[in-house]
DNA sequence: ACAATGACCCAGT
DNA sequence: AACTGGGCCATTG
């Protein structure tokens, strides 16, 4: 049981949940936005590091706005957060960039 | 309350 | 996957 979440944290949280279904990918800027936190990005790498609801809450889902992924995933690494996009059918166009048409966007 | 930290972003080079 | 520097914001010690 972790510690109790920042109301940040939990919109977080709850707009990764709600906006990027499987196959979609999204940046935290954009994630931000959605969340009502436009200029929070910075904050909202460091709530996802410590994402207590794993696999609940898809993180590994979350890019950063050139579409390169994180090369400090918590759990199992980047090489880890490729193959969980991948088995999301989400293409890489590059060995760490995902293909930005996969992006939330509208 | 202050300073440092981090899965970021953008503009300039 | 170009690199660097400065700016932003919430969390942590």
């Amino acid at each position: 049981m972790q510690k109790n979440l920042t109301c940040f944290a939990q919109k977080i949280y709850h707009t990764l949940k709600a906006n990027v279904p499987k196959g979609k990918v999204i940046s935290y800027k954009q994630l931000a936005v959605l969340a009502g936190f436009p200029k929070s990005y910075r904050a909202i790498g460091n709530v996802l590091h410590k994402n207590p609801f794993w696999p609940d809450v898809p993180c590994h889902r979350v890019v950063n706005s050139k579409g390169y992924i994180s090369q400090k995933f918590a759990y199992g690494g980047i090489n880890a957060q490729k193959r969980y996009l991948l088995e999301e059918n989400i293409k890489f166009i590059k060995d760490f960039q995902v293909d930005l048409k996969y992006f939330q966007n509208d």
